[in-house]
DNA sequence: CTGTTTCGACAACCACGTTGACCATCGTAC
DNA sequence: GTACGATGGTCAACGTGGTTGTCGAAACAG
């Protein structure tokens, strides 16, 4: 941080932490969006990535990002609206509405992919592949196996 | 991610660095809540801190996290509601309102630092201390020096 | 004294989350 | 076969953390 404080050791771990993410997902937004991709915002590559190409539900989807199945609904909404996502009917239960990725929502995941790997790349040019690797290493055995969600209460909020 | 797909290694670089940021931010805020400060949310201690104990205006504090003015004054104001925060007149400019922590606010900046050191040694408990150097000295070098922001456009956002 | 900049506030809006309520449908148990 | 509980989707109201645009009051430079 810039303020004049104590700099106490604790507070730069998170800092850098986040740091880290940020620059991976301004990275990648800033290419996608070169790429074709102006409006994939950082939440909505999980949210694809939840989806999968099987497709789902909104209430399991909800599951999956650990948020309620309301906002998994509104979620989707965004992504239909803006091409990514589509709804279809159940043949087999007339309650549950399908969603599916589009040509287009298949290719920005696609995409997606394809650059944060490069990004890595950049990391292991940077760092050297045994540094990248320990490092991920690292964060794997001081996070809980399951905490691959994405609910990030209100962000940080609620 | 529990999704059946790919599995990309691009993709765990992200999410590791996430995890282990929220795995962090989730227990500080854990512990801040039994040690008196329910209300805390994670983005407040970013705000505090960038607050300082000097103190700052709402326009600076703005640009110091990297947002607008407006979205800081209300913060400000939502911790000002909480007690954390205090409004004052400048008396060498009127239009000035200066921000200021209360006793309150020092008091969970204080114990947040605390309880990061705490988290961090957890970690050197788990890893070693070069090891967790290591990762800090490896972040520090992949990131961009001035991104300690706080901003995160709408999370996630906008 | 006048014009420009700056600060704080207000209003409208958006993204993303929350609960609570409600209806339609499905599956089961009787 | 029907009544009933569980499930899936949606609507409404709300909270938080952002955005932009506008505006008045105070400061400052000419």
């Amino acid at each position: 941080m810039s303020t004049g404080d104590p700099e106490r050791p604790g507070f730069v771990l998170p800092l850098l932490l986040l740091a880290g993410f940020r620059s991976l997902v301004d990275d990648l937004h800033a290419e996608l969006a070169r790429q074709g991709h102006p409006e994939l915002r950082p939440a909505h590559g999980f949210v694809l990535q939840a989806v999968g190409v099987a497709g789902t539900t909104a209430s399991d989807l909800g599951q999956r990002l650990g948020i309620s199945k309301q906002a998994a609904g509104k979620t989707v909404d965004r992504l239909v609206a803006l091409g990514y996502l589509e709804r279809a009917d159940d043949p087999a239960d007339a309650r549950r509405k399908l969603v599916r990725m589009t040509e287009k929502g298949v290719d920005g995941l696609r995409r997606s992919a394809t650059i944060f790997d490069a990004l890595r790349e950049q990391w292991v040019a940077r760092l050297g592949a045994e540094r990248v690797a320990a490092l991920e290493d690292d964060l794997r055995a001081v996070t809980p196996p399951d905490s691959f969600r994405l609910d990030v209460p209100g962000w940080f909020g609620t």
